[in-house]
DNA sequence: AAGTGGTCTAGACCACGGT
DNA sequence: CCGTGGTCTAGACCACTTA
């Protein structure tokens, strides 16, 4: 059962990128597209609201909505998984699990996690690739209260996220990410093939179940050669944030 | 004048921020604050919505909404505008111009700015500071119909945004941007005051109009230990993506 | 079973943009 | 001026969570 004004979203969506609505060009009035479609204003507005948010086109008071871009790249309106991501850029994602083991929480975990300081966490090491070469290096500490289905998980697993769900039922609805840039350390270097000190991009991130309560966090160093992120903003609507360090 | 649904998501964020309801908390009911706001519920709708885009608050069909984070999200904070952010996160921001000269637009220039290959274009090369100390070499190249407004701007202007906007009322509108890492080459590396070949944070963007006209792109350089990005993201209700293949 | 958010309708008025 | 998107209302039904 598909929601009549993501429907109205998806057609609209092929559209643009079929270039039936070409860069430049208006979109069809809201009532236009109410007859059309054979729904109400509201529900137009609720697909045109999608295609808004993905900066695929523009709008403002009193003039029609334009195509901005036929896009589809991958940016980060939605949370998703690297394997999840690698899927829908047609590429395949591999990983396997380089370390583990527990070691009593640090003052960063205890903070990031809500959890006292000291508590045995699981300590992961992974290195993640797409077509098999190596882009990702991510060192994941788990919440306790996780961490004995973390370990019935196969090394080699591809996709956690989606091995977790069906094993646990736990869903990541929630991801707060700070980027920023650093040197590629021994290890790092070794795992990406890469020379030591060459820059990395780094997203240290806090995944969080519905309620907010935090599932995992990592320090995830990408070589920027390979992957590299995209974001989309517009006046009034920015879920970029630039701050400061410190 | 305020829209009403605006004026409700801004004192449900100070609650929040208030910590009146404290992080895992349930925020009221939709209809429990359409009565206590005298509006609709359709407006209380759109109110909550604005802050589960900023990652305030989490929902799900049929269970309460949950307060996530009392983050004091600088939402009108412009990626593209540097002094603004700066000036909103209550620092100074400073900028002067290192270099300027006009350059036939290269093959990359003129995908950009969609404008033919060859056109002489305006390039800029700008260092930037907060509180003085330097953080950001920018490097943007104008389209030819705007460069005359830019060459207009004082060199050691700290907003050329807003100077462009009071001058010709041009709006910068949309921002695409591109993040990845990258070493600090010669240059970088004096302006920044940092060793060469340490890791910077790039972000290339396109700025375009309203209408997606192509204004300026930037290939901007950050020390990442002064500033780094942050994303709060969600797995979104509305599945896009999950529509079957086919 | 009751409560809650997600979806949708069919109206209405206003502010703004373009002609 | 007319057409457009932005805002708002007062209903309705359904899917889901929770107790």
């Amino acid at each position: 059962m598909t929601a009549r004004h993501e429907q109205i979203a998806a057609e609209l969506r092929r559209a643009i990128h079929r270039e039936e609505y070409p860069v430049g060009a208006h979109l069809p009035a809201e009532t236009e597209l109410a007859t059309r479609y054979g729904v109400s204003r509201g529900t137009v507005r609720q697909a045109v609201a999608a295609l808004a948010a993905e900066g695929l086109i523009g709008s403002r008071q009193g003039a029609r909505r334009v195509v901005l871009a036929p896009r589809r790249s991958q940016s980060f309106a939605e949370l998703r998984s690297f394997a999840q991501w690698a899927q829908a850029m047609g590429r395949t994602a591999t990983g396997r699990v380089v370390a583990h083991e527990y070691r009593p929480a640090t003052a960063e975990d205890a903070a990031r996690l809500h959890l006292p300081q000291g508590t045995p966490l699981l300590n992961v090491l992974r290195l993640r690739g797409l077509d098999g070469e190596p882009v990702l290096v991510e060192r994941t500490v788990y919440a306790d209260w996780i961490s004995p289905a973390v370990e019935a998980v196969d090394p080699d697993c591809a996709s956690v996220t989606q091995r977790l769900y069906e094993d646990t039922g736990l869903v990541f609805a929630h991801g707060e990410h700070v980027i920023d840039a650093i040197s590629a350390g021994a290890r790092d270097a070794t795992l990406l093939a890469v020379r030591r000190t060459s820059p990395l991009l780094r997203v240290r991130r806090v995944t969080t179940t519905h309620d907010g309560r935090p599932v995992e966090w990592s320090d995830d160093r990408y070589r920027p050669d390979a992957v590299s992120f995209t974001v989309h903003n517009a006046i009034g609507h920015n879920p970029l944030m630039r701050t400061p360090a410190g």
